[in-house]
DNA sequence: TTTCTAAATAAGAATGATTATCTTTGCGGA
DNA sequence: TCCGCAAAGATAATCATTCTTATTTAGAAA
């Protein structure tokens, strides 16, 4: 399962601990962008010595080695992406919900307009939409 | 200069007070999408009594009122952006610098591209790209 | 102009997410 | 086995933001 996870970490010359992988886990089975509260209370259920700090600590050392993303919000409560297909964000208006949204033929669509048309003075490494609006059900 | 500013407020039932009206200023003339404090340092200038919460309620306000839009960032420190024309941002990987980024073919690209390919249990009401990337000069 | 009142501001304490510090632990190599 | 070092634990410190309470003010009404 996190075996991949595993030597990503070990790529990067970072040991391999119960804690990173409990995290990495938690942020996958949690799915919704948790934070890092939601991650920690997660975690305690297995291991209840887990500290809060080392939790934010594990947080930045994967989104430092590219293992893990922040999600830009409006809010001052980080929350946490795994790195799975490129994607974007539907934010929802009234909820703090935000779902991933995949669509190659816009990704695509995006990338060949700024091909043909660069931004001046600025080089292009990351394009995400972020799509505000309603879900229409639970 | 203000004028139209004042008049927003008062259509939105909202009294014209020199502080809302300070900060607003700030705001457009700060430029880069101040945090609360580039506000406050830049108000205390010319007004050296204005109060930290003052400026945190007015721009809770404005926000509310639709006068003045939250920037999402990656950062737990809040930035603000005026409500010019409908318009894109472009943030620097390296540095806070954060640019407006106007492109009405854009735009449309994508907003025809959505009426065309709906999104399923979503509706949308905003779009908007962030451009992560470097700037090439300051 | 003067009065009145809800709305807005000032001042500063409180909150809460995040970070920093310092100690302890665990593991690979000498 | 011992050493060195990255990582984790515990908890104090920081800092942006929010809250509370008293005071002031904008603007409507008299």
């Amino acid at each position: 399962m996190d075996t991949k996870f595993r030597e990503k970490l070990q790529e990067k010359g970072l040991k391999v601990t119960p804690q990173r992988v409990a995290i990495f886990e938690a942020i996958m089975q949690l799915d919704n962008h948790p934070t890092a509260e939601d991650i920690l209370a997660f975690i305690k259920n297995n291991n209840p010595n887990i500290s809060v700090g080392t939790v934010y600590k594990v947080l930045d050392t994967l989104v430092e080695n590219s293992l893990l993303k922040k999600v830009k919000t409006e809010k001052d409560v980080m929350r946490y992406d795994p790195l799975l297909n490129n994607h974007h964000h539907l934010y929802c208006s009234e909820t703090e919900r935000i779902e991933d949204f995949e669509d190659n033929t816009l990704s695509e669509l995006i990338s060949d307009y700024f091909k043909k048309n660069k931004i001046k003075n600025f080089k292009i490494q990351d394009i995400k939409l972020q799509i505000t609006g309603k879900f229409k059900q639970k």
